[in-house]
RNA sequence: GCGGGCGUGGUGGAACCGGUAGACACGCCGGCCUUAGGAGCCGGUGGGCGAAAGCCCUUGGGGGUUCAAGUCCCUCCGCCCGCACCA
């Protein structure tokens, strides 16, 4: 037998050149402009797939969780192609950012060039790894020819009026000098970026308006497959709440308060009434009254407070009186007003009722401030009580009600008397997307000093991004510093007007990436609709949990915005979701502070990329987190080396006549085995690859060649290429360069351009199998029994079983349990 | 506190619908081949008792449903994730 080595470094760059000179994975749009097929129409040539990993932020060089979620779109790109689909599988960079920024500020080097060579650096690695791209499709954010049309949606929605700018108390980071939108603010209070505690201030923002979509947003859910969690997520994030506005009159100041409240069975136990700090009456309702100093002083220091601060719930609640009065529609009680941080101006109207016998922060600040708590729901023992029970002291008409009952009777009546109406509350924010940052997409609008705020004019986009040298933050954009590029003539009058120097939140760079990859080059507009047409949404959507508010909300809402504006046909951009889990080394996240991180490029330099992908998905199921061993993936390299050496083998052993094998026919003994294996294998690769089980199909493809080394001395050379060939086909999607090299060297062929075998039906069929036979549901013995055989045949093979009479001797059967195919249970007494 | 998830050999994991627990791989042990091997091939490997046949135990703990439970139900323990002064 000749001496054949496994040779990554030879057999993977061959595959990288061939894949490239011939792009073997563009996929082309339908020219026709009538036709705009829909995607999976039967007369429209073959079913369509959208297979899309999200794409990756540019900084430094790919890590092993590139390698993971790439590994993972690839395999199901290739299976869909096999399965005969024309499969959609582009790549992009999220190019703009802070990091890049940041990396400016020290060292000086341009954004542009840094995350060029990081792009540089990903492609190449790409490559390497033998991802199945098409590169005509390929874009990053930073550039022009993107950024222009992400001007253009943000002028759209402007128009819509779902942009819009507005004075609000802001999250305001002050180590980055930015503001954050709410979701980048973590549970701490901190800066998800830098870790610095975040501020509130008082800015001009702009911001888009997600709230208008939060009942879609929350409901659509419905309608997608992603994974629960995710879903779950979003719910929590959205966060609905069903209840009532009611208004509370101020009659010395002759103004309505309209609180809102999930409880308003308990209208009748209110007995004092508060406002967050933040709330724009708090100083003009203490003005004149004896509290006007302490009120001053308490917002001031509210204020000033951390988020961190604010938001413990563990610490005393304080706050201190307005002086002033409100009345309770319900029973025309006028009850005292106070300013307490616990309540937030971001939540329902800024300000609430207060029913301590029935809320636990209520009850908190009534003991402390010693307030009347008033039982109004009759139920479980003590205070505050916040469960259900029967409504007592309340009004004639509604006690003795059951609360939950009476909920619904008091809002009617509120609404009849006109005095508050049913409500539902979200905690969702709108997305504020000014960024005080310089490597962002700028906004295109002017500032003109007769006109006001002015678009800039569709055909004048992009607005481009002037260089500077100074990124260094202070307080505004660095691009108010390009004072040329600022200064400008307003469309409208054309006067002398000021470009806004904000830049866009980079999470709108990505909310609409997929939708340009369908029409990548177009420069006339930023899609086709037809494009869209042909391949939205994105069937298999792939990427980090970690994006599952942030990135997949805005996406959502982007794409439901941009369908209103009928500008697109659908309303969900990803029918089906599947979240990566994190690649861990000895346990912990890799850093290169704890120095235990793993590069893929020098795996790739050791082992091969083939190694390194089959090994991040065989080492666990690829939406768990698992943790990295060098040990592991020598296993898989083993495995691999043995595959190539088998069909280098087998095929040197031949005649020299390379072909396609055909099934053997009328095969026995050992042959018929070594079949039976390679289309059990077929059949459980093909289930496991669209469940996403990788892991369970590696190790199928593992046991088959297992049996090819057992059975190779008894099969026929044309049952052993048969076996070899379909198990290097069937690797093929997760180790591409073996499987199509070990499939060349057995049948000449391109592997790629081969469908996905079938398993043969009648070879996934024995004619026996071994019954298990329990006596009291114990395995006591397993016998061979004919495939066909009845359930009273069952019944006494198992019964013959030599330890099952040993253990029934002479025992009183009470029954037997036959499960055909499987086992018999004979339960004796 | 609310919501979601998880807990299986020395290790990563498998068991998809309640039906042979531990596939596959790592590690370890043994054999073969070799001048040599950190190469390759073959075999063994949950724990206990036993010469063997076989028996007993075993999926975080306890209880239950069932002919049959890793899987379903209850309960407790531990871990992870999300949300949280949200009215």
């Amino acid at each position: 037998m000749s001496e054949r080595r496994y040779r990554p470094d030879e057999i993977e760059p061959r595959w990288q050149a061939l894949w490239e000179s011939e792009r073997t994975w563009e996929v082309q749009n339908d020219q026709g402009v009538d036709a705009a097929p829909q995607r999976g129409r039967a007369d429209g040539g073959p079913p369509r797939s959208y297979v899309l990993e999200m794409l990756p932020y540019p900084s430094g060089e790919p890590h092993i969780g590139h390698l993971k979620c790439y590994s993972i779109g690839d395999a199901i790109a290739h299976f869909h192609r096999r399965l005969g689909e024309r499969v959609l599988h582009p790549m992009g960079y999220d190019a703009f950012g802070l990091p890049a920024e940041n990396h400016a500020i020290r060292t000086g080097v341009h954004p542009r060039e840094s995350t060029a060579e990081s792009i540089a650096a990903f492609q190449r690695q790409f490559r390497s790894w033998g991802i199945s791209i098409d590169w005509s499709r390929e874009l990053a954010t930073d550039e022009p020819s993107y950024y222009r049309w992400t001007q253009w949606i943000f002028l759209q929605l402007l128009r819509a009026g779902l942009a819009y700018r507005r004075e609000a108390a802001v999250k305001w980071c002050p180590h980055d000098q930015t503001v954050l939108a709410n979701e980048q603010v973590d549970a701490e209070g901190r800066c998800e970026r830098c870790g610095a505690l975040v501020e509130v201030r008082q800015l001009e923002q702009w911001f888009l308006r997600i709230t208008d979509y939060a009942e879609r947003l929350l409901g659509d859910l419905d309608s997608i497959a992603w994974p629960e969690h995710v879903k779950t997520m979003q719910r929590n994030w959205i966060g609905r709440s069903e209840g009532a506005e009611v208004n509370f009159r101020c009659e010395e100041l002759g103004v309505d308060y309209p609180v809102f409240t999930t409880r308003p069975d308990t209208l009748f136990g209110a007995t004092f009434f508060v406002m967050a700090p933040e709330h724009p009456d708090v100083l003009r309702l203490a003005a004149g009254t004896e509290h006007e100093r302490t009120v001053h002083d308490y917002v001031n220091h509210a204020l000033t407070e951390s988020n961190q601060e604010r938001g413990n719930a563990e610490r005393p609640k304080t706050g201190v009186p307005l002086g002033r009065t409100v009345v309770n529609p319900v029973n025309g009680e006028a009850i005292p007003m106070f300013v307490a941080d616990y309540v937030l101006m971001e939540y329902g109207t800024g300000a609430i009722m207060a029913v301590p016998a029935h809320d636990e922060r209520d009850y908190e600040f009534a003991i402390e401030y010693g307030l009347p708590i008033r039982r109004v729901v009759d139920g479980g023992e003590g205070l505050p009580y916040t469960g259900d029970g029967t409504i007592v002291d309340s009004h004639p008409k509604f006690d003795g009600m059951p609360n939950r009952e009476a909920l619904g009777a008091i809002v009617d009546w509120l609404q009849s008397e006109g005095k508050g109406h049913a409500s539902v509350n979200y905690r969702l924010r709108d997305w504020l997307i000014s960024r005080q940052r310089y490597w962002g997409c700028p906004i295109p609008v002017v500032y003109c000093d007769g006109c006001g705020l002015v678009p800039v004019p569709e055909e004048d986009l992009p607005v481009r991004l002037p260089d500077i040298d100074d990124y260094q933050p202070k307080g505004r954009s660095p691009l108010a510093a390009a004072e040329d590029w600022v200064d400008t003539r307003c469309p409208e009058c054309g006067g002398r007007a000021r470009r806004e120097t904000d830049t866009m939140d980079t999470f709108v760079d990505s909310s609409w990436y997929f939708l340009r990859y369908c029409d990548a080059t177009n420069e006339r507009a930023a899609w086709d609709r037809a494009a869209l047409r042909e391949w939205m949404p994105v069937d298999q959507y792939i990427g980090g949990v970690e994006h599952a508010i942030l990135h997949l909300m805005y996406a959502r809402f982007l794409t439901k915005a941009l369908k209103d504006l009928d500008l697109l046909d659908f309303d969900e951009p990803f029918r089906a979701l599947f979240t990566v889990g994190m690649v861990t080394k000895d346990g912990a996240k890799m850093s290169k502070s704890r120095g235990n991180v793993v590069s893929p490029a020098s795996i790739v330099e050791r082992v091969g990329a083939d190694t390194a992908r089959c090994y991040v998905l065989f080492f666990g199921p690829p939406d768990q987190d698992a943790d990295w061993s060098d040990e592991g993936m020598e296993g898989v390299h083993r495995f691999l080396g043995r595959l190539w050496r088998l069909a280098a083998e087998t095929a040197d052993a031949g005649d020299g006549a390379r072909a396609v094998p055909e099934l053997p026919v009328n095969a026995a003994g050992a042959d018929l085995e070594l079949l039976r294996k390679t289309h059990w294998a077929i059949e459980k690769v093909s289930s496991d690859l669209r469940r996403f089980a990788f892991n369970t199909a590696i190790a199928a493809v593992m046991e088959l060649l297992n049996d090819c080394y057992r059975l190779r001395e008894d099969v026929e050379p044309a049952t052993q290429a048969y076996a070899v060939a379909n198990a290097a086909s069937l690797l093929f999607p997760f180790a591409p360069f073996v499987g199509a090299d070990a499939f060349e060297l057995l049948t000449g062929a391109r592997v790629w351009e081969q469908p996905w075998p079938v398993a043969d039906e009648s070879l996934l069929e024995h004619e026996e199998y071994e019954l298990v036979c329990q006596v009291n549901g114990r395995v006591r013995d397993r016998v061979m029994a004919p495939s066909d055989a009845g359930e009273a045949e069952l019944v006494a093979l198992c019964m013959a079983a030599p330890n099952v009479v040993s253990h029934v001797d002479g025992r009183d059967v009470v029954r037997q349990v036959v499960v055909p195919g499987r086992l018999v249970n004979v339960v004796v007494r």
